[in-house]
DNA sequence: GTCTATAAATGGATAGAC
DNA sequence: GTCTATCCATTTATAGAC
């Protein structure tokens, strides 16, 4: 798969939510992180909009279709970096450029990334949705490129576990954001380093 | 807190279960892994292991007594290693001792690990039982050690939470464990090696 | 678009027989 | 120690009024 190839540029529906549909999706993806999923009742969304219940069934027909839609809004500028990084010039380069955007995201939703990214309901979602599936492998293609190497792909999946936990980790809580970006960063770049190192032996 | 601190040796309970409620605890457990601790019911519980609610409560009084023998079970083994770790000569061979563990565990307890990890029920457990508390502090005190500059602390996150990542992710299923442990140890050492070259600037 | 009301199922939890 | 039976609250989901 080439850096354009024409397949990555297949949309998420994150935009075509109306505004109604969309402050359900918020209420829901504060509540999945505070009570996961399976903890998470449309009571509970319904009484944190200051709504009834059958207002929500109004914008989605089951509790199922919020958690494909909230889903699909949290990963829509996970799209949206890689539509960025994979037109870049080099690999390094797409690289770099999705690092820094993943680490930002993750540090501006820090609330709420480390329960949704390992919720096993939204990892279940995530392997048996056609469209998630393919918007992960392009983050590990431009993470790790077509390197199958178990090296490279243990780095990249510890970059991405790591970023998650370390967005919510209450021993960081009192780092401010900006702190916290660039102490990520510069452990991002090492690890990746350190790969890059490993590979040229 | 010297590494000889006998405030350490505080017991969790997991040794008191009888053999009935272990089994109650394993059923659970595992549930929890695949379905979080607030999407598992009673009922699913039961039917996994074979027997009605009633059997169960005959075992605990609430579900969250459940919860919280599975949390303390499921760290047993943390405290064990933290025994070892803490009388070791140096602090660097209490790290490396406990490092070795909790890589170990967490292939071991491959299934089970990240969804465990972070559940917010759990994390939340984690934070408001003291002997929970007091373990996690032990963890970080081997980890950092005294060194509470912010370098310190996040490497230690990113190591707990890249581990906790690692043995559970799809794209690394096809490394059997012993692969996958020693690559993780080699990640693991060269990431303190980083942040303790960092502090010696 | 949001409400009340309600159906049908399932949740946590208890009583009492064996 | 495990069962059946049951209670009550809460859940998902729908029907129909405004």
């Amino acid at each position: 798969m080439s850096a354009a190839d024409p397949v990555s540029t297949q949309r998420l529906r994150a935009v075509e939510y109306t505004a109604s549909q969309l402050r359900v999706i918020d209420a829901a993806l504060e509540l999945f992180a505070d009570h996961s999923v399976g903890g998470t009742s449309l009571q509970m969304i319904a009484d944190a909009m200051g709504v009834t219940k059958a207002a929500i069934y109004y914008q989605f027909k089951t509790k199922n279709e919020i958690v494909v839609a909230a889903a699909e809004t949290e990963l829509s500028w996970l799209q949206a970096a890689l539509d960025v990084a994979e037109v870049q010039a080099t690999p390094a380069l797409a690289r770099e450029t999705l690092l820094a955007q993943i680490i930002a995201v993750a540090i501006k939703r820090r609330r709420s990334v480390r329960a949704l990214q390992n919720d096993p309901v939204i990892v279940r979602l995530l392997a048996e949705h056609e469209r998630f599936r393919h918007l992960i492998e392009r983050l590990y293609h431009v993470l790790v490129g077509d390197d199958d190497r178990a090296d490279a792909r243990v780095s990249a999946v510890i970059l991405t576990g790591a970023i998650g936990t370390a967005a919510t980790h209450p021993i960081l809580l009192d780092l401010d954001d900006d702190i916290l970006r660039a102490h990520l960063l510069h452990f991002a770049r090492r690890l990746l380093d350190l790969a890059a190192h490993d590979e040229r032996r």
